[in-house]
DNA sequence: TCAATTATAATTGTCGACAATACGGGCTTG
DNA sequence: CAAGCCCGTATTGTCGACAATTATAATTGA
């Protein structure tokens, strides 16, 4: 593989998007430009190109004249951002039952082994706290080979579900269940069996928000 | 309502992006920064942040150091779409069953009947054509009140599929079914029926891609 | 003649400076 | 004292120019 050519911009853009969903910047925070430039020590074109595609990424939000802000979290817009998961990956799952390779069905099954082992051996928090759990729905979304839901979910929306995930640091008791799910959702896809693999998914994902409905009533 | 404050930026990227869906730049084709900054007369720097939005809104893609293109169409991409269309629009049926509000149920009714009255007195192909059919769409998604759903379809790929619309022109022979579906689905908001709304919305455009499938299998 | 290479031209990425707009404090006025 | 206006300051939007990269044309050698 040869060392792609990255634009300031890009190494900028990396660098904003990991600092944003690590809360380093924080959520809700105004951005400056002038002090970010100067920090980064960068110009402010190259900051506002990448400050442009963060907000692509609904990282930021950009209002004329005023300025960027760091999106706000709350459980109002997790929860929406799981409605739209369970409809896009739910699809994914279907698409992926009809299109997937025998490669990525072998990979798809390692995949979910060794999170397996992971579970049983080390505690159960960690594994949803590394995004192991974000590996495997990203493994499925790919396997769909649908361009545009790869883009919308690997793209747009995967870096805030790294926020949501990294700053509200849910220590899922669901570790057990939600593998078992995952492994029902790969024994449908290696059937082919579309209908079946967009239900699992569907449930599996409907789960894990009322799962935070719960956990956040309180 | 108060003028609202325009940009430069703002008005360049609705000036491309109509440019670009009604194909007066032509798709696939190139985007020559210095030529269309001549030409709108404005500088580099506000046609490159319109550009940054297009390519949020997936009608232009971009290479680094080598430039913008306009999206090229095709039948596979198309079908993508409706894919995910199919996803997200019938959640939003269910969602938009589940926490429509009684006015927005008579706007509906009303935006129904007007389409049916189109139909019936005009041509059918005029229906389509003037996108009677997606403005229906629209305000369904809108009902679901799921920010992210609506920001998603109404902003991010509404344009596209516009474009779509708009460049391969199809004449569609399914006017009448069609509206006799969306009559289905709006009884089934008004009533409520999540489950039912997002049944009815999901065969409702998988019938107009396998409608899609036959017309372009020629 | 064709392939490879170099040189030239054009395009994109980046920068610093200027113009336009929004923010904050003090003042005036009721 | 509160509300509204005015003004200085800071921030964002816009511009033209330069640097880095890519595309194109010319040249050379086999």
């Amino acid at each position: 593989m040869i060392p792609i050519k990255m634009t300031i911009a890009d190494r900028v853009f990396d660098t904003l998007c990991t600092a944003i969903v690590e809360g380093e910047i924080a959520a809700g925070s105004k951005i400056s430009e002038p002090e970010l430039a100067k920090r980064l020590e960068v110009s402010r074109a190259s900051l506002r190109e990448a400050i442009g595609r963060l907000e692509a990424c609904s990282l930021v939000t950009r209002k004329a004249n005023i300025g960027a802000r760091v999106v706000s979290l709350s459980k109002e817009k997790l929860l929406e951002i799981y409605h739209v998961r369970e409809a896009l990956e739910g699809m994914a799952a279907r698409l992926a039952a009809e299109n997937i390779t025998a490669h990525e069905i072998i990979q798809l099954q390692q995949l979910l082994k060794r999170h397996t082992d992971e579970v049983n051996q080390a505690d159960c928090a960690s594994y949803f706290q590394r995004s192991g759990d974000l590996d495997f729905h990203y493994h499925i979304v790919q396997s769909s080979h649908n361009e545009r839901l790869i883009s919308l979910l690997c793209n747009d929306l995967y870096h805030l579900m790294r926020m949501y995930r990294y700053q509200f640091g849910r220590v899922s008791q669901r570790a057990f269940p939600a593998l078992d799910e995952h492994s029902y959702v790969v024994s449908a896809i290696a059937d082919g069996d579309g209908e079946m693999a967009e239900l699992l998914m569907r449930n599996h994902i409907r789960r894990s928000r009322r799962n935070i409905e719960q956990m956040m009533a309180a």
